[in-house]
DNA sequence: TGTTAGCACTCAGCGTTGTGGAGTGCTAAT
DNA sequence: ATTAGCACTCCACAACGCTGAGTGCTAACA
């Protein structure tokens, strides 16, 4: 649609405009393009051209005599149309990930901190949750008198516990039973598949403690909406320092705050978890990102997919004019070394 | 020791300078010293108790012709000596303590945000450890063939689990005679107290599975040096920008970075974890801090005890002006209202 | 002897000014 | 359609000078 009304010569400025905006992070000139577009055009006829780009909302000037910096459209045309596919740096990072599959934690973390350094960019990483996640588990057992302590595993081994108080004492065989009716009867479901048929079933076959199975329900329900929940990790915070287009008006300190207050990152995030199975990756410009903070940011998300249904998201945010090509190379790289690590065979010898 | 050498006329000069720093951030001269405090002196005597002071190293001149401030030294005394004890601002926080009891992960995250945002300077909380934390509960379950589920409860009812992969499948009498095994011969036992005769004997009465054994042992002693998976919740990091004498040199952006990686932060609240029995509140004065990056800062720590042994800390890090009254104030109550919260009953009617 | 008043000096902070450079838009020539 | 040239705009930055706050020192005073 747009495209169209872009001939070739003026994509070409438009380009070089924009990839050299990206380097400097200064307002461009026309004379700067002139020598720099291999076209052999003077600066006046690139005023021209960039005055009606101006017009078609392509790119702005901050004040009149000054270069063009693109627009959040300009940004768009970007990378839609002109970004160029590359595939490089996949080595580092491909082995950091096969070396520590021990520890999720530390894994996602690491993750973080090494996009971080990579990109220049602050990052975030968010555990993997129970989307779509079927159930294989599920233990309870006595800890004390007056407390159980419920164990739910799920498909991709996520394992998730809480202590559950209860009136008096239970012993042993209601304990069996419970738990044998418990796993026969969810063993295979996914949390969206619990409805209230499900629930009555439960309780009727639990007796007189079917308060106990409510609880445990409760629980589960609690890991369904769990989005307070979502473990983030960050890296690189202070990034935003780095380009005076954020640090001056104190922008980047609120980006940093809402770097800290996780669970907004985690709303930006799951939106995309749970929208689509699109593997791809997402690029949010300026007011497109539905955190109000980042609307001068640009933000890049991909999903990665730790084991079947274990879903998590890495992200990177920075200045508009990002490296999209290295950011996207490294999201990728990044999403393919987490994909299935899971089902993958162990690396141990 | 030091005290002697300061006057009754010079202690309160130094206390007038300091209050009155703390206040505003400048430089304080001796005009407005001369003013503000009750013993009627004229500025130019004030300067010659100021040239003594500093000279005796409790305050010091940023460059000549400007007023004072106070040194290192001069704040150590400030809290050693000067301070006023007071015991306010004790609502609030009681309140929100006892109402969010459910998850130990919020509720440390919201009592970090409070304290934040209470003081105004950037606060971490660090999660319970399980320092010489007892053992309750353990139980092994199978959960597939080729994966049996340790989970691991103690004293304090923190839970821990692990996925541990064995060879074949093992049927559900011998996992029955292991958790026999494993709890009759664990309970009650510190982490610190399970030695070589221990697990020996455990091996042995495990027969073939004494290579599971090893794992949950190994499992346990991750518990144990779990120093690098301590949890530390922190907020108002970037309160450092609202004290210039931090934000200005790109000092804030540090520390900021600081506040990221946890693990540092980590390390720095486990000696007091580890060493005392005291209860008594931590101040860090400049250098005394461990952590080289907050040279120019103040730290205030103090250890809340959840439960029988399950330590862990929180702390506050400002400018070495911080208002060292409310931070400790803030500290007491928070401590307060943590202290035991697992022993206490239940909020709920 | 301790305290005070007065004076000369220092220095950071701030607003003012002016200059240079980069960039534009427009017009006229090619 | 493209280009060269010119006048204009505006930001950035350095230089300047002023002001206010503060000191140290000395001399007078109780």
């Amino acid at each position: 649609m747009d495209e169209f009304e872009l001939d070739d010569r003026k994509t070409k400025i438009l380009n070089a405009i924009i990839r050299n905006y990206l380097k400097t992070g200064e307002p461009v000139g026309s004379r700067t393009i002139s020598k720099y577009t291999d076209l052999n055009l003077s600066s006046a006829t690139i005023r021209n051209e960039m005055a009606d780009l101006e017009e078609l909302g392509y790119i702005v000037q901050p004040h009149t005599s000054a270069g063009r910096i693109p627009s959040d459209k300009g940004y768009r045309f970007y990378v839609d149309h002109l970004m160029a596919e590359k595939d490089r740096e996949v080595d580092e990072m491909k082995q950091f990930v096969i070396e520590h599959t021990e520890k999720v934690d530390h894994l996602l973390q690491q993750a973080a901190r090494i996009l971080a350094s990579n990109t220049n960019y602050a990052t975030m990483v968010t555990a993997p949750s129970y989307q779509g996640n079927k159930f294989k588990f599920i233990q309870l057992s006595c800890v004390d008198e007056g407390q159980i302590l419920a164990v739910i595993v799920t498909d991709g081994n996520l394992v998730k516990n809480k202590i559950i108080p209860v009136s008096g004492p239970i012993d042993n065989e209601t304990m069996l039973k419970l738990n044998i009716v418990l796993n026969s009867t969810l063993n295979g479901l996914t949390l969206a598949e619990i409805n209230l048929g499900t629930i009555a079933r439960l309780k009727e076959q639990a007796g007189i403690h079917s308060d106990i199975i409510g609880e445990v329900l409760d629980t589960l329900s609690e890991m369904m909406l769990q989005e307070d929940d979502i473990r983030v990790y960050t890296s690189g915070t202070t990034n935003f320092f780095k380009y005076p287009e954020l640090s001056d008006t104190g922008k980047a300190s609120e980006l940093i705050s809402t770097f800290e207050e996780k669970q907004q990152l985690a709303s930006l995030v799951t939106e995309n978890l749970l929208d689509e199975n699109s593997t791809g990756i997402q690029v949010y410009i300026g007011n497109e990102s539905p955190i109000q903070t980042m609307k001068d940011c640009s933000v890049v998300t991909a999903v990665y997919e730790l084991g079947e249904g274990v879903r998590g998201t890495i992200g990177i945010v920075g200045p508009k004019r990002m490296d999209y090509e290295k950011v996207m190379d490294n999201l990728k790289v990044l999403k393919n070394s987490l994909d299935g690590i899971l089902n993958k065979p162990k690396g141990k010898t």
